[in-house]
DNA sequence: CACAAACTGGATGTCAACATCCTATTTAGA
DNA sequence: TCTAAATAGGATGTTGACATCCAGTTTGTG
């Protein structure tokens, strides 16, 4: 239902939530989010066109983000990769009925509408400052010379 | 965000849905619906297959459903040929945080649960009895001999 | 029985999503 | 200025979803 790109931009996107000002290069965001290199490097191309990340070239370079992660809906991140589909017309071609949908695609729209709206609601900013539980979840395997003091990320 | 086998799926059960106990065959199915009757014929086998719907071979045969319309579901459709997927662990492999999600994880998979519980409540028979407007919906170009007296279908 | 309507199942084709690799370019710092 | 760390971008490979076609089988009807 949500492609495996989005996927990766989010886990990317709220890796690099977690990181302020600091370059984070695609070596790094990979192993920390356990995504293809090469793959995640086209999706943070693909993320920096539409202006969510800027990157770094060179020495001690690497991405970041170009807002504030209270700034950045989820859907921001899911609209950049993998736009949600809303259903604005009837896929039949008939031309009778205009804007109005059908009782199907009325339901089934009204479905991506609900998912729009969730993802709409929440920034990524939320995502990280969730009350977590006592138990750490999703934690990485700590590397404390690159991602100092993080001991868990929501992923 | 819905394949289109699933949109294939949800439009050829509709009509069948009001066609009763009379068999339906691809051909027809496929014009009313606009579907390619090949692909239409491969996914109504696998609805076979699941026993949404059943077949008669040979002359007068087709497709009719297996069950009353009140009693399929949007959903039973939708996870006959494309199932919602649920997040069940975090996609990452850590074992350490068990069943529980992660704050990113949990709100991408209470959108999935929000879309499931709606095509959950909803039957085809519902969707057939859904008052129409004024103005028929997404209307067929009418064929009375093919299907007589039925003037309107929502798609 | 013969025929035509209709499904069955396998083979095949196309294309976009996912993924990888390599060369070129940029850049901080010794 | 030289080098190593990084991104940029193009070429290429892989796989599954979508789609088509055809030979074979079933079955109602004349």
């Amino acid at each position: 239902m949500l492609s495996q790109t989005v996927e990766y931009a989010l886990r990317a996107m709220v890796l690099l939530a977690g990181q302020g000002e600091r370059p984070c290069s695609v070596e790094t965001i990979a192993t920390q989010t356990k995504v293809p290199a090469p793959y995640l490097s086209k999706v943070l191309q693909s993320l920096a066109k539409v202006g969510l990340v800027r990157s770094q070239r060179g020495v001690a370079g690497g991405y970041l983000l170009c807002r504030e992660p209270q700034n950045i809906s989820i859907l921001d991140v899911v609209n950049s990769v993998d736009p949600i589909k809303r259903i604005g017309t009837c896929p039949l071609e008939l031309a009778s009925h205009g804007v109005t949908l059908c009782p199907l695609h009325r339901r089934l729209d009204n479905a991506m509408a609900a998912v729009e709206q969730a993802f709409e609601a929440t920034t990524l900013a939320e995502v990280l400052a969730e009350p977590t539980t006592s138990v750490p979840l999703c934690e990485f395997p700590h590397t404390p010379a690159v991602n100092e003091g993080n001991a868990q990320r929501p992923f």
